[in-house]
DNA sequence: TTCGGTGCAAAATCTTTGCATCAAG
DNA sequence: CTTGATGCAAAGATTTTGCACCGAA
């Protein structure tokens, strides 16, 4: 009931080729350089198409726009307060947290959703040196500080 | 720095009132009755400084609008796939999941996030009656429906 | 031919903000 | 007075959708 189509491929090669977690936006302007004409609509379709299928795996933490993995394996993602990155984490299995919902709850634990608020290492050193804000840049922050400093 | 309002004073008070998650919405309309000349964005203004100060807790769980709880202490929620309800969840303490983020985070681990996915006791009936699809309705569950119904 | 996919633009959702005015300290 | 808070409306940011047309099967 998928049938194939060009520019869905071309946002599957693009997704595939990234470790980190590109924003719809991300998505559409890269995707843009092959289908210069593709709309952001598409975009959305199509993410949410892969989201629902399972190739992709959608993060929403609330702070901005939702961010998409190609990395569908069971893993964690650590969201830096200070630059706004999102970056992996491979954690021990911690599901058991799901047995302990399951005995408080009235009904069927299916899953969580857990991510983890921290400081990545780049924003720890701009802390001491408080007075003198320099940051290294990394492929999350950038979108998230294009849309912070806009102010 | 923060000085008295009776609207603040309000809305506080609503909240203190609930033991749902009410979205700053439903926190709107209610405070409407007392100040019906009171602005969304007074609302959106006084939740987000509440937040702040740890008055209230915000939860975004990246499907539908934000929502408000009262409930300070350290619980966690389940998210009904069914019907969009949000329900308290007591858990044992699962910071532990913080010490083996840490250990495989460069950098500095400050908390987490995590809300449970599941399907309510009330979902959990109507999944064997499939054909007669009839819903119990909570607090909660009913602005979820509300939006959704709309189509 | 059929039906899902696309581009485009408009709309929907949710939240934030500028600004003149109001009220608490 | 001084400064934070409010109401209102407009703008933002993000995502969804209606519709006519296109292309895969």
């Amino acid at each position: 009931m998928m049938k194939y189509s060009r520019q869905r491929e071309c946002i599957r090669e693009f997704l595939s080729g990234r470790q980190d977690h590109p924003t719809a936006e991300t998505v559409y302007t890269n995707v843009k350089k092959e289908f210069p004409n593709i709309s952001l609509g598409t975009v959305y379709r199509n993410l949410a198409l892969l989201t629902e299928v399972g190739e992709i795996q959608k993060i929403s933490t609330g702070i901005g726009p939702d961010r998409f993995d190609w990395n569908t394996a069971p893993h964690y993602h650590v969201l830096c307060r200070g630059c706004g990155s999102v970056m992996d984490l491979m954690l021990e299995n911690i599901n058991h947290i799901n047995i302990l919902a399951g005995n408080e709850f009235d009904g069927r634990i299916e899953g969580h959703i857990a991510y983890f608020l921290g400081t990545c290492k780049a924003c720890l050193g701009k802390e001491s040196k408080e007075a003198n804000p320099q940051e290294e840049e990394t492929a999350d922050n950038l979108e998230h500080k294009a849309k912070t400093e806009k102010s």
